[in-house]
DNA sequence: AGCACGCCGACT
DNA sequence: GTCGGCGTGCTC
């Protein structure tokens, strides 16, 4: 007696093969249910499915039906709720349910053989749990702002926006949260996400030192690419058996399986990171809240300066809104005031000044004060362009449609989206002028310079100073570059913490989430750029990538007092820097929201991007318009799908910003609609006709096309 | 995507 | 005579 079963593979999303195939089973098996499973030659890892739930692919010749390999024993089949989230993700994200499954599994359940996979659960299952040690866990004592945001959490179920300023103490809450769920329910995990690899060693040293004490090491995992497989593999067995009874992690982990889950925590939720940008395009924040309606779980999404999507959705509730806004606009610590925010008009100052007077002045007395400054550039390199002032040669890329950066520690040329690098020319190569000159800076041109202009400036002798010597000032540089090697990162802010660093400047690596204690000065020395983006989230990220950066000074509440956040620019009235400068995102928020509205963007819009990537644009272009063309009049079998059509607006196909990478030309479409569930249904229906139009003739020498839901950048 | 099969050029 | 180049085509 056999029992034919449908089973999630991992197969590419334009292989004629559909990802639900059919096997037989000599017993039945539920879905959930780990197998593996002849495919061809190979053998690979599936999930067993639920027919009804997996639209069947058609009628299948009896006779090709194979027999799946084996049932992976040790691993509990993954429960409803999994599943449920690899269903909604495929369906919104619009890919098949297999890639999106076997994404969400770690990578040596896949790759590993059936035999390596039993020695590795029988050794999981032998650790013995690690025994809780007694020693009192110390937390501190609430603020009355965070004691009144946990009662909250505690009464209401969520999801709720934690509006919290920069060293409001946000993390403090999650823990409280988090230690308050685990002491009522036994079994109970809670999920706690940041945006970076980067930010999780000081997440996860920090939940350890808590929760160590009263559940044991092994009850806290991490899961983030930056970790190995193996590693990977045992975090996510953790969690999947409830062992683990908390996971730290980045985007990765809102796939994790976690049969208890209760509490959901998306730090910085505002992040762009927490989009992926490859594969299934998902959001984890918006997985997250997805998951907590699902699972019956809190979540608490946080950030000082949200996401104008959660902003909105966090309104009151008379006017729609579905989420709980939460409010901690003080920083603890006594007397710890937000940093002064203080504009320089760089229409008063010389013509390429760097640095202001007033502000170089500022930094030369925080460093005779024995304080530290960070200073911030989103630019990385020396300079971004490299210009014959005689023959008009520019440093261009030969395979992109973009400049390449000069570097000018290793002396090249470096194309920031090939990483096509060559030597810098000592001349130039069109015309042989020798004097080429590097046209705006980078983090390392604002090093150098930095360095020259404080040349003269010593060290105090001071006693409250950790370095109290009189030496030269030492200006330090953290970007991508400088921490490319692995544990270079921690080294650096090591070396700002020890105080060895009396100026940082650095990319928004240094915006992000790190303590600094003695930083007095943060200063962005040419953020404008932003103000003029033809992206219309631009200003959102600049607003909260400076009001984040604002959040390092003063964190020390010695210092508290005069913090300050300097910002040079040429446009000193502009609404965003008033709002800034009264640190005031409320006010920022409905700004653009206003605006937002009356430009019919999200939140107000929904939208989805096909990019096509060709050797020519005429072929990227004309695949997408031709899938344009074709959704007028197609014969499509989704339900309500002439309606939907008539509810949404396809654009023309044009150029992406960088118009080629790789020599690959990339053009994308936009597809907008005032509503949600019509452009869902659109995209369903529509994505057939963009797979036959592959087939048609303006579908030759196309490379590949992707759907991007809800796409951050356009 | 893998991984076969298949049909043509330089090596022991 | 084989080893191996990557073009084409299939996988429940």
């Amino acid at each position: 007696m056999s029992h034919w079963i449908c089973v999630l593979v991992q197969t590419p999303a334009h292989a004629a093969l559909g990802s639900v195939l059919s096997y037989q089973s000599p017993t039945p098996l539920p879905p959930g249910t780990l197998v593996r499973v002849p495919l061809g030659t190979r053998e690979t890892l599936g999930v067993v499915w639920d027919a009804d739930a997996a639209q069947a692919s058609g009628e299948i010749d009896p006779g090709k039906v194979r027999a799946i390999a084996g049932v992976l024993e040790g691993v509990a089949p993954l429960n409803a709720s999994w599943q449920q989230l690899v269903t909604f993700s495929a369906q919104y994200y619009q890919r098949s349910l297999g890639e999106v499954a076997l994404a969400a599994l770690p990578p040596q359940l896949r790759d590993l053989s059936a035999a390596q996979l039993q020695r590795r659960f029988k050794r999981s299952k032998n650790q013995p749990a690690t025994a809780p040690d007694c020693a009192p866990s110390h937390a501190p004592e609430l603020t009355p702002e965070q004691a009144q945001v946990v009662a909250q959490i505690e009464a209401h179920s969520g999801p709720f926006l934690l509006f919290g300023a920069t060293g409001s103490g946000k993390t403090e809450v999650y823990l409280h949260a988090v230690a308050d769920l685990l002491a009522r329910e036994p079994q109970a995990q809670a999920l706690v996400m940041v945006p970076e690899i980067n930010l999780t060693p000081q997440l996860e040293a920090r939940f350890q030192a808590r929760f160590a004490p009263l559940y044991g090491a092994a009850a806290v995992v991490s899961l983030h690419s930056g970790m190995t497989n193996p590693q990977r593999l045992s975090s996510w067995l953790a969690a999947h058996s409830g062992a683990a009874r908390i996971v730290l992690g980045t985007r990765m982990a809102v796939f994790a399986s976690l049969p208890h889950l209760r509490l959901v925590v998306v730090d910085e939720e505002h992040d762009p990171s927490y989009k992926s940008g490859e594969g299934a395009r998902y959001s984890a924040r918006d997985l997250a809240v997805y998951r907590g309606h699902i699972d019956n779980a809190k979540v608490l999404l946080g950030s000082a300066t949200p996401s104008l999507e959660s902003w909105h959705q966090s309104r009151a509730p008379e006017q729609g809104g579905r989420y709980l806004r939460l409010h901690m606009p003080s920083r603890v610590g006594q007397d710890a005031a937000l940093p002064k925010v203080r504009l320089v008009d760089m229409t008063h100052q010389p013509r390429n000044a760097v640095f202001s007077t007033p502000l170089l002045a500022a930094i030369e007395q925080r460093i005779a004060r024995g304080e530290q400054c960070m200073v911030f550039l989103n630019r990385r390199g020396y300079a971004p362009v490299l210009h014959c002032p005689d023959c008009g040669w520019k440093s261009e890329c030969a395979h992109c449609s973009a400049y390449r950066v000069f570097h000018k520690i290793d002396r090249t040329l470096r194309c920031h989206h090939c990483g096509f690098t060559e030597r810098v020319p000592r001349s130039c190569p069109t015309c042989g002028n020798p004097d080429i000159a590097a046209l705006g800076r980078g983090t390392e041109r604002l090093e150098e310079h930095l360095a020259e202009l404080l040349a003269n400036v010593r060290r105090p002798h001071s006693a409250s100073a950790a370095f109290p010597d009189g030496e030269p000032v030492r200006v330090a540089r953290i970007d991508a570059d400088s921490t490319r090697h692995k544990g270079a990162l921690q080294a650096q802010l090591a070396a700002v913490h020890s105080g060895e660093v009396d100026v940082l400047v650095g990319t928004q690596m240094i915006a992000k989430g790190h303590d600094f204690r003695r930083i007095g000065l943060v200063a962005a020395v040419n953020p404008d750029g932003a103000l003029f983006s033809s992206d219309f989230r631009a200003p959102e990220r600049l607003f909260g990538l400076l009001l984040q950066a604002s959040g390092r000074a003063g964190r020390d509440a010695a210092l508290g007092v005069d913090a300050e956040m300097w910002i040079q620019t040429s446009q000193v009235t502009h609404s965003l820097y008033a709002a800034l400068k009264r640190h005031d995102y409320p006010a920022f928020a409905q700004q653009q929201l206003k605006d937002r509205a009356q430009a019919g963007l999200p939140p107000f819009s929904a939208q989805a991007l096909v990019r096509a990537e060709a050797r020519t644009q005429e072929v990227a272009q004309g695949f997408l318009n031709a899938a344009s063309a074709a959704a007028q009049h197609a014969d499509v079998a989704t339900p309500g799908w002439a309606d939907a059509l008539a509810q949404v607006t396809l654009y023309p196909a044009v150029p992406m910003s960088i118009q080629r990478i790789a020599n690959v030309e990339r053009a994308q479409m936009l597809v907008e609609s005032p509503s949600r569930a019509a452009l869902q249904r659109f995209m369903s229906g529509w994505q057939g006709v963009l797979h036959r139009s592959r087939q048609s003739p303006e579908g030759k020498g196309l490379i590949r096309w992707a759907i991007d839901v809800d796409p951050l950048a356009i």
